[in-house]
Formats: structure tokens, sequence, C-alpha cells
DNA sequence: CAGTAAAAACATACTAGTAGGTACAATCTG
DNA sequence: CAGATTGTACCTACTAGTATGTTTTTACTG
């Protein structure tokens, strides 16, 4: 067990949450880490080298969090409908989509990549479940479930984004109601 | 008409949009809009005032836009659907939704209110078009058509995130295809 | 099992360059 | 020529490291 590196790591996932990982600076994970600036590098040779770490460790625990609402029992859609309804920081935003505004990130392939893997995953799983629903009845068989799928998900992410313009959860909560009104009140309801 | 205002103005919004509040340093501004220091400084007491009149020419702007697209003539919905559709540079993500992702600008109620004001703008366009298509029997009267139209303008935020996240448009289009397909198949549809 | 060698871990000092300004003199412009 | 504008110098703090030295573990030998 190393403690040094295991401290930078979730530091290093705190700071890239809530600034970005150009608001993210080496002095201040150390001091938030209580690790000296000797260590950080012994164990990371640059600070995208960190941050890579804590951004592979940030998509594994979102696709944990996740895959366990939607592995559920249950119906498909409804399950579909639990993850909409989970509850969030709201204001806080998403830890993996917040990088997706900084321009490092997504110029550098290593910083970018847990990025497309917990989105690419997330997609997938919804997808999946979409089609269930479909093959339910609960939805339409001609839509398409990976757009679907991009379309939960992009709600979840534009939620975020317009909340904290808000400064007020309320528009996330509201295109979550949108969308799910959507979903549930759809040409096959009257089966 | 003073010219070295305006050049740091745009110049100003342009890396707003590139790099963010916390990305866009008072140099990078004097360099690129070719103005001294001093000049800067005269204007614009610091870097968030000169961020704040960037910001606002932004959110005017994108209004504008979006208004120009909403007003034309036509079936109510099938504007809402020509806006889901405009061309846009994707992986450079919105100039307004962009500066959520910053604390200092979410955090400083100045820095904010632009961004609150493009999306309530926005957000009630939308609403009054989606309850003339309601009215039009185009749309169920039972959706909320402030929720809707919250989804509608999530959708188109969080795709440019999901797009950056995949350095690629395809998440963006999967995710507006995916809301027109639930806007426009519904239980009206069979009327 | 003591002793030691090597490596891993941590700390401190230093660096060139940038961030976000202030102070003030010089220069336009009406 | 007064007031608006601009250029230059300067400031303190921070960024992203490098360089170097000091402990602390671990691993092996006799």
């Amino acid at each position: 067990m190393n403690k040094s590196i295991e401290k930078l790591i979730t530091t290093t996932q705190a700071l890239l949450w809530e600034r970005g990982y150009v608001g993210t600076s080496p002095r201040a994970i150390q001091d938030r880490a209580g690790v000296g600036q000797g260590s950080m590098y012994h164990h990371f040779r640059t600070k995208a080298e960190l941050a890579q770490a804590a951004e592979e460790r940030s998509a594994a625990e979102l696709i944990e969090e996740v895959r366990a609402l939607l592995d559920a029992p249950g119906d498909p859609l409804d399950r579909v409908l639990t993850y909409l309804r989970r509850e969030r920081d709201v204001l806080k935003g998403c830890r993996i989509g917040r990088l997706a505004a900084d321009p490092e990130v997504v110029a550098d392939p290593a910083l970018r990549k847990p990025l497309e893997h917990a989105f690419g995953w997330i997609t997938e799983r919804l997808a999946a479940l979409l089609r269930e629903a479909q093959d339910c009845g609960r939805l339409p068989q001609e839509w398409d479930a990976q757009s679907l799928a991009a379309t939960v998900l992009a709600v979840i992410q534009g939620g975020y984004v317009l909340a904290r313009a808000a400064n007020s959860p309320a528009p996330f909560e509201q295109a979550i109601e949108g969308l799910i009104a959507l979903l549930t009140n759809n040409a096959t309801a009257e089966d």
C-alpha cells in the first residue's frame, strides 16, 4: 500500500472535478494531499501523468456506479428511469463531463481516453437496455436505440451545464422530467 | 468608435470560447488583440470586467442567431427541428455553455449572469414554440412545455460534451436524432 | 539474525516563465 | 492644452518543473 500515491490520486480526482485540468496546479495537489513536491514528481513524472491516473480512477468509479444501477433486476425501461432520477450533486457537475471542456484534455489522447471510455460504456449499456425495452414493447421498434442512448446521456450532461449556468438544480430536473415524459408517453403507451 | 475596445472584446470572446475563463490570460488577450497592457487596463479595470463584456456580447450574438431561426415562418415544431439540425462546429462546443464549467464564472454573479440570461431566453422561446406545437396537436397536451424546452437545450449542450469527449461529432448527431425521434413519433402521431 | 547495500520515498532549494496586475510617463486628439 | 489614450517598467505570487540531498524500506549476505 503506498499512502502517498493513493492520496495524490484521490486529491487530483477531487481537484479535477472542482477546477478542471488547466485550473489544477501541481502545487494545489501537493498542498491538499499533504505530499511534498519531490514525492509527487517521484511517483508521477508530469502533471499529465498524474491527471491521467486520476481520470482513469474516476472513469472506473463512475462506470461502477452506473453499472450497479443499470444491472438491477426489473423492467429495463424502469431501470433507465431510475438512472435518470438517481440522486446527484447537480451543481457540482459530472466528474468526467467537466473535463471535456478543457482543450488540453481533448487535445491529448491519453487524457481524453478515459472520457471516451466512460461515455462509450454508458451509452452502450443504455442502448442495450433500451433495445430490451423495445422488445418488451415499451418503446417503438422503429427508434434507434443507439441514438436514444446518446440522447439520454446528453440530457444528463446538458442538464449539468444548464444547472450551473442558472446556479440552480431546477433546469437539470426539468430536462430530466421532459425526457421521462418523452420516453414514457409514446406511441406504444396506448397498447 | 474605439478600435482597441472592439478588438479586446472580440479577442476575449474567441479566447473564452477556446480556453475558458481560467485558461485565458490577460497577456494572451493583449498579444492576440495587438493591444498594449496599458490600453487594456485603461479600458477594463480587471480581467473579469473584460470577460464580462465579452460574455455579454457572445450571449447577445447567440440569442440573435437563435431568434432568427426560431422566429422563421412555418410550423412551430418544424422550427424547433430546424434549430436542432442547425449547422454547428460541434467539436468547438458552445461559446456560452463552455463557461459553465469554469468555477470562477459560476461563483461570480456578474460573470454568470450572461449565461443565465442566454439559456433562460432560449428555454423560454423554445417553450413558447412547443406550446404552439401542442395547440396544433403535434405534441401531447399533457406534456410540460417548459420541461421539454429544458430537455431540448440540454440535449444540445450535452451533445457538445459527448462529442468533445469522443473527439467526434457523431455522439452529438446521434443525440439530436434520438431527440427528433422522440419529438416526432409520439402518441399524437396517430391522429 | 545483525549488518549492509541498494532502491524507493520524501524533502528542500532553485529555475525560467507566466498571471494579474500597479505606477507613471509619453503621446495623441479634439 | 486638457483629457483621453497608450507604452514601458515594475511588482508579487504562482506554474511546472529540475536538481540534489536525506531518510526509510526492502532485500540479501555472512
